[in-house]
DNA sequence: ATGTCAGGCACGGCCTGA
């Protein structure tokens, strides 16, 4: 079972590199976040591309701004639209949709930017943040579940690419992580970093200043897990080449494969592709704990990760070519 | 250097948001 979230800052302007990306990494499930489209409009540009490919989805949006979605082949049942009890800007935006797909509670979310900390934005980004603790504090002890999608935060400062540069700025305050904090008090796992726990691992590069080629990223793109399905994680990556070339968004997609359920009732419905067999699924099978590393593959290691150089230097730092 | 994008409005560049 692959899961992925991807922040496509418009599914109008990426609808081509979605769907490329849709058929090269075959995901079962796909948070999206930033659609930019209201309901209908979604509908009308993807409809025939998703349903073809076999992908039932919950679209959440209102137009201009903001906008979530969630792409199942495995099920997509108990749709809920929206954050019950979540504030608004003034009034409630569409940044989150759940629904329950291969035996998992997931939840597309998009949180707000904040802005800059003095901003009421950013009051109402913390706000948002403790109305989504309280929608998986209740569900989080009943069911397997992710929470994934743009958190906004940067957990730690070993997930931005200088903390000197975030000085006064969002993302990176105590407030945020605390908030964030309070959602792995509830036992998820953020478990792209159980898997990579000391490597460089960016999901979000600015499109100015050469940031991506340089690597100048932060990690602000997570998929948290209950224990039940950290411990599933068969591999962990940031997808990096769907951020490269031209037309791309300024996020790359994370992907995580779950081993089957104990209870054996969850796969997927479509055959897996070829290449899924060099993505990490080859090995053991379950019992690979999330903070486990020794069986991450090669492929994995090489989509995921920038080493980290003793002396960084943006511009010096090169792929893991493993 | 806020160095780039996206959408809206409305068809030519501004404005807003990230």
């Amino acid at each position: 079972m692959r899961i992925a979230t991807w922040n496509i800052n418009s599914a109008k302007a990426r609808q081509a590199r979605l769907i490329e990306w849709l058929d090269r990494a075959q995901p079962d499930v796909v948070c999206l976040q930033e659609t930019k489209l209201d309901d209908n409009a979604f509908a009308e540009n993807f409809d025939e591309d998703l349903f073809r490919r076999g992908y039932a989805y919950a679209h959440h949006g209102d137009g201009r701004w903001n906008g979530v979605a969630l792409l199942s082949r495995i099920g997509l049942d108990d749709v809920e639209r929206g954050l019950a009890g979540g504030p608004g800007f003034p009034d409630p935006e569409p940044r989150a949709v759940a629904a329950t797909c291969g035996g998992v509670r997931i939840w597309s979310l998009y949180v707000p930017n904040g802005r800059a900390p003095d901003d009421p934005h950013y009051a109402y980004k913390l706000e948002w943040l403790a109305a989504l603790r309280g929608v998986l504090a209740e569900s989080a002890p009943r069911q397997p579940i992710m929470a994934c999608g743009d958190f906004n935060i940067a957990p730690t400062d070993a997930d931005v690419w200088d903390p000197a540069d975030f000085v006064g700025a969002t993302h990176v305050t105590e407030p945020e992580r605390s908030a964030l904090g309070a959602l792995t008090d509830l036992g998820l796992v953020d478990v792209l970093r159980a898997r990579w726990p000391d490597d460089v691992v960016y999901t979000y590069w600015d499109y100015r200043a050469l940031c991506f080629p340089k690597n100048m990223g932060m990690r602000i793109d997570l998929t948290l897990a209950s224990a039940d399905v950290a411990g599933r994680v068969a591999a962990a990556w940031v997808d990096r080449a769907a951020r490269k070339g031209t037309g791309t968004s300024d996020h790359a997609p994370v992907v995580v494969d779950l081993d089957t359920a104990p209870d054996g009732d969850v796969g997927p419905m479509v055959p897996p592709p070829s290449s899924r067999g060099s993505s990490g699924r080859g090995s053991s099978g379950r019992g690979s704990s999330s903070q486990g590393s020794s069986n991450r593959s090669g492929s994995e290691r090489a989509a995921a990760t920038i080493r980290r150089k003793s002396a960084p230097s943006p511009a010096t730092t090169t792929e893991d070519g493993a």
